[in-house]
DNA sequence: ATATGTGAATTGATTCACAGCG
DNA sequence: CGCTGTGAATCAATTCACATAT
């Protein structure tokens, strides 16, 4: 199959979550027009979108709530158990342990890795802080799929490498760096500083627009 | 001037950071191979990019990193205070409000907003909670840019509303939402449960690729 | 000699228009 | 007749090649 272009998954993963929301309203069917209004793109994208997986509609209906909403769980791969770690417990790893919609989808968060003594051993969030040492051992006792690595910048590259050895091959990065990554594994960054940094830009870029003699020099 | 590609912002904020990183090791020239190298991107991107802002390097020499260092901040309108404030004193409000790495480039944090009776009034992380009645008031006292929205769901469009009438025109939004924008408003969003879903999906993608009898039916 | 800066070529994604099906 | 599904057209971003400056 030719390569699905990567906003394609991050917008199906917005049909999904519109399609959740309607039939959670007890809306049972919809259109490409609905969605692509909610999810703010046009509704030829929708539909192309969806194209690359199949053919999920009705044409002159639209589409069944419910039966869209189970196929993308299916494409997105949400129709099964994922195991999940966290690595670094500070204060980011600590918040995620009892968020409570990471269980949405059938995420599983298993257990917590550390390196710090002191809070080897202890419980957080109703997860059970292992040592980094034993990364390997626990990960595969507990069917490990993915890390949440939220550990300090310094220590990314060397965690990412010691889940590559582990088996781990998919990890969600938290930490303000690009990592390298292993052979087969697959890295998605969750950045808010760069978040920041982009609001800046265009706060800034808005304020030179309407003050244009700022733009000479 | 053309309409510069988000994906060059986003670009930019890495080459600031590997920038940053070469100072702080006390290397004084690079090259836009290097920069490709260590953000994952081509040479030709590098100077692609930054071509769209000026010409900051010296033919078969390079950049020098200082100087680059400074440009890509006045760009990024990272050379002037911003001031920030926190909607929403859940867990996810409260672990930025001690984050320490938030001040970095001129981001200040200057107040909290909360609803919860219980909340308004104590002080977290050195910020005093507000009520979020008194949102214009106090945005306008504090001079806020930035709102970090980190309200419920459920909340998360009305926030954003009372924030663009209070004159924020810059929010970072965590909730799992797509935000209508007011007009003159930019937001980013920093979604940790979509970029969960897209481990999934690629997670869930390899696997049918080694496993090609799965696709069929 | 070397590495930037940039117009031209290419690739890829989005938009469009309409054929196809219910 | 309405709305999907899709090849063709358009638009945008990336890649390339090389002229240019030091």
């Amino acid at each position: 199959m030719t390569q699905i272009p990567s906003a394609t998954v991050t917008r199906l993963i917005a049909y999904l979550r519109i399609l959740t929301a309607l039939r959670e309203q007890g809306v049972e069917r919809t259109a490409s027009d609905d969605l692509a209004r909610e999810a703010h793109v046009s509704a030829f994208q929708v539909r192309k979108d969806l194209a690359y997986f199949g053919r999920f509609g009705t044409r002159g209906a639209g589409y069944l709530v419910a039966s869209l909403e189970r196929e993308l769980q299916r494409i997105l791969g949400l129709n099964r158990p994922w195991n999940a770690a966290i690595i670094g417990m500070g204060r980011l790893g600590s918040a995620l342990a009892d968020y409570p919609n990471i269980s949405d989808y059938g995420f599983a968060l298993k257990v917590a890795f550390d390196t710090d003594p002191k809070k080897i051993g202890t419980t957080v969030g109703g997860l059970e802080v292992h040592d980094m040492r034993n990364l390997a051992r626990v990960v595969k006792a507990n069917a490990i799929d993915i890390g949440l690595l939220t550990v300090p910048r310094e220590a990314a590259q060397a965690a990412t490498e010691s889940l590559a050895e582990a088996g781990v091959y998919g990890i969600l990065n938290f930490s303000p760096v690009i990592l390298d990554a292993p052979e087969g594994v697959h890295i998605e960054s969750v950045d808010f500083l760069a978040g920041l940094k982009r609001v800046s830009y265009y706060l800034h870029a808005d304020q030179e627009e309407s003050d244009p003699q700022a733009v000479a020099g």
